[in-house]
Formats: C-alpha cells, structure tokens, sequence
DNA sequence: GCCTCCTTTGCAATCGATTTCAATATATTT
DNA sequence: AAATATATTGAAATCGATTGCAAAGGAGGC
C-alpha cells in the first residue's frame, strides 16, 4: 500500500496525496476529504524510509544507556524518550554493553539510521573508541553525555560533581565525629574513580587514614561482603561510604546482622539517591548526584542543538546529602 | 557521502560498492580490497533509509513497554533487544503511556517505521485500542503480548497465571493456620484483576470473608497506608498478600513500626519477585510470576515467527511461591 | 585465429515518498 | 471580451541504496 495506491483510488495525483499527508496549502477542501477518507478507510500509513531518503532526516534520536538496570539511566532515558516522541521524534533506546568496542559499535549503528542528535546516559561511555566513533560517524549532528565529557565541538556534556559530593560526605561525618571513616567501592568506572578520589582528597584533608575496599560484586550481597572484609581489617570503623546505595542497603543489613547499631556504632551514607534507598529499612542516608536533573537538563540542551547545530553546553551539576536513618 | 562517492573515489561503479559491502560474490579481490580501503578511510556507513526502501524490510524491532519503572519490563525488554541487536536487527524500545489511546497511538508509530516484528511487555496492552491498532497496522507482522492475550491471526501470547499464584498464597497461608487473610491492590489492572479473583476463589473455597482493599498509591507509601486502613477494618487479620512486592515492602515496614512481629503477629507476601522483595528489611516472601522467564519466552517466539510468519503460540507459565523472612 | 565459457563489472530500473515547475481551470479586472 | 491573477493539480526529478541483465575482457580448447 502506497500513496501511488491511495492516489488512484481517490483518482488523483500521487503529489495530491503527499501534500495532503504533510498538510500543505494550496489543496482543495473537497479533494482533502476525499484523500483522507481513503487514506483512513485504507489504514493507510506512509513509509518512513521512503519519506526519511527524501528528506535527509530520519526523525530519529538516538539513546544510549550504558546499564539499563540502573534505575536512574533507565528513568533518564524513558524522560528523554518520552519529550522527544512528543515533538513528533522516535527513539530507539538501546543498552550499550559493557565493553568499549560494544559501546562503540551502538554509536556506528545508530549513525547508519541517521539520527538526529544522540545522548549517552552514563559515565562509562568517556573513552577512547566511543570518543573515536563520534569524531567518524556522528561528527556533525547533536551528542549530549549524561555524567561524561568528550572534546568535541558537537559535543555537550552535564556533569555531576561526585568528587564534591563524596567530600562532603566525608566533612559532613567528620564533623559529626566520626573519625575512622570507610569507603567501599565496587567497580572501576570513571565515575567511581571521582568519588574515591573525593574520598582520598577530604581525608587526607583531615588527616585520616584511608579505609577502603576496592571492588566488590554490585549487589547487597556484595556490599554485606565488602562490609565484612571493610571491619576486619579496620575494627575501628565509625563511618562508611558507599560508591552505591544498593551496597549500602547490603552493608547495613549485614551490620544490623551482626548486632551493631546504625548509626549510633556505625553511620552509613549511600550514593545516587536511587529508589533502594528510600525503602530500605533503615532507610539510607545518601549522596544525591541528581541523576534525574542532569537527564533533563541533556534533553534541554538536545532540543536546543537540534534547532541551532553550534549549541554547546558543558554543565557542572552540584551534589546534596540526603539524611535518612542511616546518620 | 553516498556509494556514488565511493564508486568515484575507488574508480568503479556504484553497483560494485554496494556488492562489496553486502559480501556479496563475483568481485575481484583486489577491487574488493581497494573499495573496503576507501570506505574505510572516509568513514562512510550506508543509509538504512534507502536499504529499508529497496529491500522492503527495516531490520527493526519494536519493543514497546507499558511501565519502563518496573524492572521487569525493563530487563525483558532489554534481553529482547539485545538479542536481535546480536542478530543484526535494530530496536526501537518505546514507553507507551499509561491511556489506551496512547498505547495504540505508539503502535501505528511503529508501524510507519516498517518493524519486522512488535513485543509488548506488560498486561496493560490488552484492550480493545490496541487490539484494533494491531488489526489495522500490523496485520501481517509477528507481534507477542508479555502476559496478555489478543484473539488475533498474528499474535503470540505468553501469559503468567497469575490468578493461581495468588490462589496458591492463599491456600500456603491458610493450611499454615492463617485465617483472616488481607488482600491489597493498588490499581485496576488486567493482571490485578486476576490477582483479586484468584483471592476471591481461594478465599470461598476455605469459607473466608474477603477481606480487600480495592486501590491505593504504587508505592511503599501507598502500601503502609492500606495496611492501616486494612488493619482498621479488620484488625483480625494475621496474614497479608500484596498485588506488588512494593506495597508489601512499605506495608512490612509500618507493621514493624507499630510493634507488630512478622511473621509472627502478621505474614506477608508480596508479587513478582522483584529486586526490592529480595533486598527489603525482612526480606519479602513472594509470588514469583516469572516475568523474567515470560519475555525470554517472548523473545523465543518472535525469533520463531520472523521465520515462519505463520508461527503462532500461546503460552502459560506456572507461578511459584518464594519464601523468605515474611512467611 | 576463432569460438566458447567464465569472471568481473556497469547500466538502468526500482523501492515510496517529496517538491519544483509547468499546466490547467477558474475568477477577477479592465 | 480579452487579459491577467489565482487556485488547484500533475509530471517528472530526486533521495541512496539493490539487483537483473547485458557486456567486456581474458583463458582455454579446437
């Protein structure tokens, strides 16, 4: 079913129909009629790649989330989504994989649709090969990075200061007299490496031996182990931070478990604000990075390169602390 | 940056270039060799527009998703997409409103864009909208509904039987001596409404009042609330079933805060074994509907019926009761 | 040296829309 | 009534790929 079928059924020109389907001017109102009466009759619809070859634009925008899983990427997503189809877009939302090359790779297959801007949710697109991919396959058209940064002059980037945040929940302890402060860590993402190191500059600040644990698997499990091992090693511990809330609800549970009181014995601080931590019992203190402000504020500065192609932003978003029961 | 441009770059004809990058055979390894440099050095990448056109196939897949919130749904959806990303195919994954009419609204979208085949996750697809828009849109192509069924030529279902899994709750309650057992709901669903009847079946078969409350806000909030109006209206009751693991979460939670013991004084299930039941503070007994194992089937069935258009299945998956802290 | 066969390549039509320009029909002006 | 302006429509080119068919060139057989 083509507008060349729906043209000879209402016995008109295949011009006919696509200016009625566009609503152009310069169309007789009996002639519209009858076009969109079998055009409804007919379920007519047109093809996209036909009218996408015409007009050197696919009405497509390109989202890129390095972990769907994470509640904030995924509500961050969904929002741009959701304003973009209301302008008249569609988007095609995809999980980009762990590795870079896979990362790299979703750019190149979101480039062959020709989108029209793309946004990357998630710290761990800032590498090379995706830097790498922009420069050859998207050089020219709108790219925001949701918590990362590329030099590149179409290239637009709202950040969350984490390095701040984790300071401050540092000096926020510290001032509250908590001096053997922990910081449990699970992967090595650029993101986590600006929260430890926030950990590393305020305790150095205050004098304070680093009490870490690196690496643990990004479940409550995984924090309850981290814990564990986090005690064992510094008994003394009255603090800890967690690069995320998830292992903080682990961490507490399992401190809970083994007969310590939160926060009187041990005060526990979160990171991301993430829906765990609002229901976990006790319910997590945290650091809110405003994932879901720097979301919006990447569609804004989308929609605003999509009219003006020369727009771009680079925006350092602040951090809070949200006080719970866990401090 | 075209074939043409290519073809003119590496001194052959366009033909050549679309043979080479479609592997197609009959080319001179050499010829092959030279176009693969040029294109290659000038980062070209072919217009999905203008092949969907001429190959009458967009290579896309349509995933549209009734609540992008809800965990489920969403690592369904993105175990489908990643799977047909794998096999070639491109996935437009779209949240589809909460009303009816955007729900068809976003399949005659999909429609225009030519998918090769439709998933719908989540049981809210179910309506007569969607079901016409399917009819008129999508007549011919392999659609799956995600616990939901549609009487249609075209369309898979898989579909969890939910309404036994509440039943088989009620039924564990009562033969481990719970005799006034609450149901709460939060919203008039075509899967809540299964839920509630498997309530009401069981709840006659043991000779017990019904004791419901009908609606209340999708949140741990909203939870705690009912359980106080619950517990208002019958302060008899010893036993708990929720129609989603959240509310059960805040409901555990404000039971725990007003002294009651669980499971002790009061048992509690919730539904759909999500991530929040397996972290909360008791960990949450739960009716699993194997939602995860429902879109693995989807998945399955679709990749079947891009083959076989003619491949039609409907399917039924057995709950099962998870015991945990709350039981 | 001529004919056949095979490999390799290019020409041109096609997919389904949009848009420019020309043509026709009608209305308005003088 | 002739000339001009305006409203409405259609023909044909175009977007960027794919592919059937024809053709060119070289190898081998007689």
């Amino acid at each position: 079913m083509t507008i060349y079928d729906i043209a000879r059924q209402a016995g008109v020109s295949a011009s006919t129909v696509s200016r009625v389907l566009n609503n152009r001017p310069g169309i007789n109102g009996e002639t519209r009629k009858k076009v969109l009466r079998i055009i409804n009759e007919t379920n007519f619809s047109a093809s996209e790649a036909a009218r996408s070859l015409v007009n050197q634009t696919s009405n497509m925008i390109g989202i890129l989330v390095s972990d769907i899983r994470n509640q904030h990427h995924i509500e961050g997503a969904y929002m741009i989504s959701q304003h973009f189809v209301e302008k008249g877009y569609c988007s095609i939302l995809m999980n980009a994989g762990s590795s870079d090359e896979s990362k790299a790779e979703y750019v190149k297959i979101l480039a062959t649709r020709r989108i029209n801007a793309l946004a990357l949710i998630g710290s761990t697109f800032q590498c090379d090969l995706v830097k790498q991919a922009i420069e050859d396959y998207l050089p020219a058209i709108p790219v925001v990075v949701q918590n990362g940064y590329f030099d590149l002059p179409n290239v637009s980037s709202v950040i969350a200061d984490e390095l701040l945040g984790t300071m401050d929940a540092v000096n926020y302890l510290y001032t509250h007299n908590r001096k053997a402060i922990g910081f449990i860590n699970n992967n090595d993402t650029p993101s986590n490496r600006k929260k430890m190191k926030g950990y590393f500059i305020a305790a150095e600040e205050r004098n304070m031996k680093p009490r870490i644990i690196t690496s643990c698997p990004d479940d409550a499990e995984g924090g309850a182990m981290a814990t564990r091992h986090l005690l064992e090693e510094y008994p003394e511990v009255d603090a800890i931070i967690y690069a995320v809330d998830l292992l903080g609800v682990g961490g507490s549970r399992y401190l809970l478990d083994i007969g310590k009181k939160i926060p009187a014995d041990i005060a526990i601080i979160g990171t991301d604000n993430s829906p765990y931590s609002k229901i976990s019992n006790p319910r997590l203190s945290t650091i809110d990075n405003k994932l879901d402000e720097l979301s919006q504020d990447c569609y804004e500065i989308l929609s605003r390169a999509i009219i003006d192609p020369s727009y771009v932003e680079h925006k350092v978003v602040k951090p809070i602390l949200v006080h719970r029961e866990t401090t």
